[in-house]
DNA sequence: TTGAAAGCGATACCAG
DNA sequence: CTGGTATCGCTTTCAA
């Protein structure tokens, strides 16, 4: 009765499953049905059961039970950036929104993993292997065999944005950027713009390859040149620099295609402070929707992905392969980008 | 020799230590001190069992090993805010910097824990005291007893900046915000500004009413009056409200002092748009310097806080916990702030 | 419906 | 040094 007092005593932090049955008068069988669901237990026995965990304060102990269930509920968000700067990025938390609603009411909890590129990424795969989680959610990612690996593992995951390399051995949620490119593009193309650049993504992200493929398709269909390309990094600053550069070596552009709304953001402050009018003297389509295109000045034209329901979707899919004990079957689901129209365009 | 050879195929995913004892040719015991760090075992044996376990690639299940060792060799870090604002303060990312570095050091697994407070907060507090983690770090924190609830669960804990209420009963790092707003305030004083305002942050956050208390005093010492004041939330946005609302009720403020950069920022973006020269018609100085400081036109005179250092401590001191087994002996950490100067003041 | 008992996969004490 | 064995706390047959 003494580790029965203790328990009592601190909270329940160390009552055992033990201690419930006994208190309970019941056997540790039944105690435990008792907690889970209450299947196949008497109206008596449960509510015995439902006192002794009160009284007690009790909770099991999670390691136990996932060494019995081989399950942790928990699932993993591998962000494997190099850089502090996904936080600032507004497509990062929407997408970590998305991604709790759906485990929020699964009652799974998220571990977020952060993996910079070089040995911290050893650790996270490791992390992974050991199967710590059930699952795994790839957030944001550059080039490198990620995806390979991950099916190597043979651990249900689900990547958001089409994976470099091996893309067609897992699964993934995308939106269809090439298309959301030419969308763009058209928008400056039938406002009769002539002579339009673009400011890209990363080379090493699929996102930023796609959207600048469609920028080209775009170009190419209305006859047009595609010869004013710089590559920014998705970061409001990158996006000024990429406008100078761009600015300074094609004076003549009167349309700008730009790969996210923050880029976006970063070249109108080179053009406000270059004295270019926006959008009579060049027209701007930014991309993402996520918040900075409705504040900048004039607001951005600009190309929506719903971010959120992506990502949600994406956790459905990974609780599906969690559930159904599968880790194969590599589902892709495309959702399309829509057009929505500001100022600067 | 079934499980075995399925073992071996699928990556070791589902060896054991047993089969590892087996192939090895020794005991399980032996096999479990080979690996772990390999006291006493003879070299013949530790290498019979390395060669076992990279040929089975096996690796080690985290549950059966934490149920023995009550370790989970995770910690969590508690960010008990509604808005998933928190990512874009550079504060919280620069904070994550240096909990990971520690972490990493000592391969720990660091275990994101978004709690928006209600539902999510119960869940949240659940988790911890299932020793889910083997201890807790809680970041930006607002008004509530948090810290008298994670002293009750008797879990390591420590707070990066004090929290409220039961600051006595856990241990937190801190800088010295008082004294911060203080020297802020003194730069204006030195500089000669005789009415000077203040931006000051969220009034349920301890760092808000901390610098609020500097900057009072500072006026107090001065003799100056200390009535101008707006709260902001640390946003950009809700720093440029304020100083609309602040210079439309005192128009002769020639002096401000703002709780973040990042609000100050918002401030700076008002007064251009008013064509308020600064500093010469108004002087301002910031807090944080984390990088925002620098990029503002004019660049900000801001409070330096070593925020990264802080995180790092808090880690340690809350690794010290999870080593000593205790929980208990409020520690606390204040770092000074030191005045940074560019051109705002 | 209930309980006894067999694991789950490791660690650690204790003889040898 | 080594190996047998008792746990760790819980879930899940299987009989009763």
């Amino acid at each position: 009765m003494d580790r029965l007092n203790e328990a009592m005593a601190n909270g329940g932090a160390s009552a055992t499953l033990d201690d419930v049955a006994r208190v309970a008068g019941v056997s540790r069988a039944t105690a435990s049905r008792a907690i889970n669901g209450g299947n196949r237990v008497s109206p008596a026995a449960q509510s015995a059961v439902d006192d002794a965990v009160r009284r007690l304060g009790y909770s099991p102990n999670p390691a136990a039970r996932s060494l019995v269930r081989r399950r942790t509920d928990s699932v993993a968000v591998v962000v494997p950036e190099p850089d502090e700067r996904v936080f600032s990025d507004p497509f990062f938390a929407r997408t970590l929104r998305g991604v709790t609603e759906v485990l929020s009411a699964r009652d799974l909890q998220l571990v977020l993993l952060l993996a910079r590129p070089g040995q911290e990424e050893a650790r996270m795969l490791r992390y992974l292997r050991n199967r710590h989680v059930d699952g795994a959610l790839v957030v944001s990612h550059h080039r490198s065999d990620l995806a390979g690996q991950l099916a190597d593992l043979a651990l249900p995951s689900v990547f958001v944005g089409r994976p470099w390399g091996s893309s067609d051995r897992v699964s993934y949620v995308d939106t269809d950027n090439v298309a959301g490119g030419q969308d763009a593009t058209r928008v400056l193309v039938e406002r009769g713009c002539r002579r339009i650049g673009t400011i890209a993504g990363p080379e090493d992200m699929t996102a930023g390859l796609d959207r600048l493929e469609g920028w080209r398709r775009a170009l190419a269909e209305a006859g047009l040149a595609a010869d004013a390309v710089e590559h920014g990094d998705f970061t409001e600053d990158s996006g000024e620099r990429a406008a100078a550069a761009l600015l300074a070596r094609h004076p003549d552009l009167d349309g700008l295609v730009v790969a996210s709304d923050l880029m976006a953001a970063g070249a109108l402050r080179h053009l406000k402070a270059q004295g270019v009018a926006v959008p009579d003297q060049l027209a701007i389509v930014g991309y993402d929707d996520l918040g900075v295109a409705e504040r900048t000045e004039p607001g951005l034209t600009t190309v929506a992905h719903p971010v959120r329901e992506m990502a949600a979707q994406a956790t459905r899919l990974l609780l599906d392969q969690v559930d159904g004990g599968t880790a194969g079957t590599p589902m892709r689901v495309v959702f399309p980008p829509t057009i929505v129209r500001r100022g600067s365009a």
